[in-house]
DNA sequence: AATGAATGAGCATTCATTCAT
DNA sequence: TATGAATGAATGCTCATTCAT
């Protein structure tokens, strides 16, 4: 699972797993058509043949990891689970999607560069509906999210809470020199999940308190 | 505070400037020294002169931001306060530290590509740094992170939590509309706080639930 | 014969040409690519593209150059002809070469920065293998050059001499005012190889006389 | 006398000294000014202000060398030796010239650009007024070198003959591994002499032999 | 006499892309 | 589909020189 790269027989896929390799190690900008053009095994005028240029690479990296995390979205509020089963099995899904697709996802969330106009047309829109999604599940545990005071902290707060492990790369194996196996990763949704829940739980109380004040 | 990018009336200071607001909403590979030259006023060769490169305003900006990292840890320690108030008081001052100084430390922690080795021997150090204070701050809330398995979940999720804001960048604002006083910071490192104490308090039960499931 | 320059349809010639041309009468260092390119009618990529940067182009140089000249010293060995009469053969030979390959052979000879490290690993090679000929050349008219007191003087005196027309460039032309055809060269080769055999003559007879004198 | 580099007290000499050392290693086009300014241990602008930018270091060179040759000839023509005397002598001071400021002749021999315009009004002069004193001296031993035909053969060639050995650099010591010390640049002048003498001669007799052939 | 910040043109190289084949 | 030569703009950096101090 970890080196997806030249898997995939057809050259476009073999340029779209190149891509994400190289992405996601030194960086989109820091990458060069033809170092991924080498990589996949394939002639540089093909990436403009199949992505029209660098940044169709990018567009469809994000665009299939949205894809598949809005399909875990909507499976899971498909089964009516009691809300924290929801959460739970949300996270569990994520952390599985990027188990899975390492490269892929990391590309995915660490690649947007939100603040620029010039491509925020296509990922603002991304993100926010990536975002709305957390929105509903938090509001399932009875979160008044809606709030925007605590709902703008809370939702980045749960996001980068589940990516945590990815965002830091392999400097984590290097760190604490633990083997990332399905066993790691299981643990680390649950223990995710708790965090978040109890975290959760935790702000209800405080905000109920906050309210109290008011009202006194 | 948003702006920072002309003040400084030394050319040093406001290449740096320039250069970390660039870096922050572009990405570095993405940021050319001409612009940077452009946005400080200043002539391209200056950069050099002052930094040796374009790398070596990265390393500057990593360096300032660390150095005011490791105050805020050694000033807390020295206090001696209890676990919670400690974690409270060092969330409270990283956040105080981000708010005033945003483009900075997202570049810095944003911008440590951690996985490329002409890199590491610089930013590997001063990661592990980081993270070997946070584990000090979990250590004293009687928590076993050295535990490899928890320790390497548990300490980049709280890394994370305490930066989920400003990882997200203008985009918060434009989804929940929310003034960025300094009401809400202090609202924001309250709520992380919490978040952190609460969700730890949870894990710290799942571990010793763990535990005691092993030992029968 | 002089203006090779936009000489040869190929793109790569055109280029290597123009460099031969510019590096002969400005020296390397003070020959930029695109000065190079613009002679050579050729975009400035195309350098990197074929030569892989602008000192691959004075290694092929060199490297033709030095090719030619192994031709001359292998075929004229295998004439297994007289002491006197292979060293004339060679000095004809070596003029007719550049002669015809003025700029290429100026390049070459005078481009090799033998002091440097950097470029030593390459060039130190080709010369020592230029001067290993000429060695053996000198050993047939036996004469003891493995003495290294003598080889290191006479062997580059010899090399001197055979190039020495051509190392002053267009200056003997407006000095002498004389017209450099092939009745010239013809002389040229004639005169350079009777002041080399004579001359070393001389040398043998000296250093008899010092053999003698040294024993007595 | 190898390491003159920082001898001289004056910064001028220093400068001077210091860029010798390095155009005679590098090259003229390939040394920077804030590297000479660096060995010479003075400020950049130093250079400016004693020798008016950087060509100004290698007019002085070639002034200083010039003038040292000149001298030499001057004085031997004065001495009304018999001709083969003067020109051993000649061979004998120049050799001892290099010696002595080997970088600073070698610097003056290589580093002019006969060819380029913008540099011509300068050097040409330069390297006319050595050219005619070689002249007068071959005129001297009775040889007809007002015939361009062979003036402008044997004029440069005996030049190259006397630089020979330090055209050629480290290299010599590491091809041979001599020790050139004073013995051997007496051995050095005397082969050369002796080169030139005996060679000379054989192509008088040479001229001698064609002009017969023409008058039959 | 000496400094060092500042300039602007120039350097070699690499970029993503295009296009004829 | 696939190639590889070709383009021209942009890359980070260094250059010799100037100038106020």
């Amino acid at each position: 699972m970890e080196n997806q790269i030249i898997e995939g027989k057809e050259p476009k896929e073999r340029i779209l797993n190149a891509a994400a390799s190289l992405f996601a190690s030194k960086g989109y900008a820091a990458v060069g058509v033809r170092e991924i053009a080498d990589l996949a095994q394939v002639n540089v005028s093909m990436i403009s043949y199949y992505f029209n240029g660098k940044f169709g690479i990018l567009k469809e990296i994000i665009l299939r990891y949205f894809q598949e995390v809005r399909q875990i979205y909507e499976q899971t509020w498909a089964k009516n689970l009691p809300p924290e089963d929801a959460l739970r099995t949300i996270v569990s899904e994520l952390v599985n999607l990027i188990k899975n697709k390492t490269i892929f996802c990391k590309v995915a969330i660490t690649e947007m560069p939100f603040n620029l106009p010039e491509f925020s047309d296509f990922k603002a829109e991304v993100v926010r509906l990536h975002i709305d999604y957390i929105k509903q599940g938090l509001k399932l545990i009875e979160l008044f999210v809606d709030d925007p005071k605590y709902g703008s902290i809370i939702t980045p707060a749960m996001i980068s809470l589940i990516f945590s492990h990815f965002l830091f790369g392999p400097l984590i194996k290097k760190v604490w020199s633990v083997e990332t196996d399905d066993e790691y990763y299981d643990l680390y949704a649950k223990t995710i999940s708790t965090l978040m829940l109890e975290g959760i739980m935790g702000i209800k109380k405080l905000i109920e308190q906050n309210n109290q004040g008011e009202q006194k």
